[in-house]
DNA sequence: CACAATCGTTCATTATGCTGAACAATATTC
DNA sequence: GAATATTGTTCAGCATAATGAACGATTGTG
């Protein structure tokens, strides 16, 4: 994959995100339209200070340009024991997630207490959130998806949808990692 | 600050982290020594193309070239309650650390028996870790600023020094989110 | 229906980024 | 110490990215 074609495909996914038309871009980004014709077309190198001035009519940083788009369900359960490094007696550690490309991580501790359902409004697109349970039990996920997870599990998943949050035990604590965009 | 200053001071960072000299980070790049001499002095406008070939020589994604350096200290205890939206009483969030550009983070679970002190390498240089403890005790953190942590604790800390995690309770697990470079 | 506005694409001209050779300044080797 | 690489910089020529006007296609409006 050439590096012109991934940002080809970026900036018009990034576009159509921002619900601006080509025209409307290139004048708000103080570049021709053929200029940014060409560009999501896959064809010619742009250079850094058209990508800067792209990036900067559509709000988002350079870096937003240069991602692969993916999103993706994963379980790991609290005894589930991916055995990297668990030769060492004193500790055992677990890769949940990487992140293969840069993308931007919200860190969340949260507490639920058991009663009423904690609805949560889709984010942006390609947004997906880790979750990991520290105590207790909570049914949490997206819309059609709810997983039930207890002690020590982990929990990837979409969060461009609804989703929510419940705790099933009297409290309930996790770690919440909000990744946007995928 | 301009696009290209930053770029400029982003590639000599890599470059010298990398050991390469300018003429064989050129060569190896396949750009003309001129090129990347005039991108270091911050002259220039370099194209998509050329800034690819010089982030693949260098072994780092293109997005590495767009961040700014920071690193800091942060503790969060377990009953420091940051009110974010505790006036829904059923759930109580913490927001523990945000990701302002992008960056790379890689996130972990972690088992701990007490016993011996698990020692770790500096990481590259500008790795920030991030440990939430779960359950149990521990001390952890880079050498000469080891913090005592108990459940529900937060710490941030620079991992691009010797840093060593151990166990007080009999077990412990916490979450560790590996960032780099900040 | 006709008119106007906006859409995205294509093409000559202009502006400029990339190149390669020549350059002085260190660093290395016998 | 002289000889030889290797460092990073500067400058003319070429390659090409950016431009702006003209284009047909589509949409909106009286």
């Amino acid at each position: 994959m050439t590096p012109v074609s991934l940002i080809a495909t970026a900036i018009q996914r990034e576009r159509t995100r921002a619900k601006m038309s080509l025209s409307a871009l290139a004048s708000q980004a103080g570049v021709a339209k053929s200029t940014l014709s060409q560009l999501e077309g896959g064809q010619g190198n742009p250079s850094l200070e058209t990508l800067w001035a792209i990036a900067s009519a559509l709000n988002i940083p350079l870096s937003f340009l240069f991602e692969t788009p993916k999103s993706d369900f994963r379980i790991i359960r609290a005894d589930e024991e991916d055995q990297l490094s668990s030769d060492l007696s004193e500790l055992s550690s677990t890769l949940l997630a990487d992140c293969p490309t840069s993308c931007r991580r919200d860190l969340y501790r949260v507490y639920l207490k058991s009663g009423s359902v904690r609805e949560a409004a889709a984010h942006t697109q390609n947004t997906v959130e880790h979750a990991f349970v520290c105590r207790g039990q909570v049914r949490l996920g997206p819309e059609g998806n709810l997983q039930e997870l207890t002690e020590g599990d982990y929990f990837r998943y979409p969060a461009d949808v609804k989703h929510s949050y419940e705790a099933l035990s009297d409290k309930a604590m996790l770690i919440l990692i909000m990744e946007n965009p995928g």
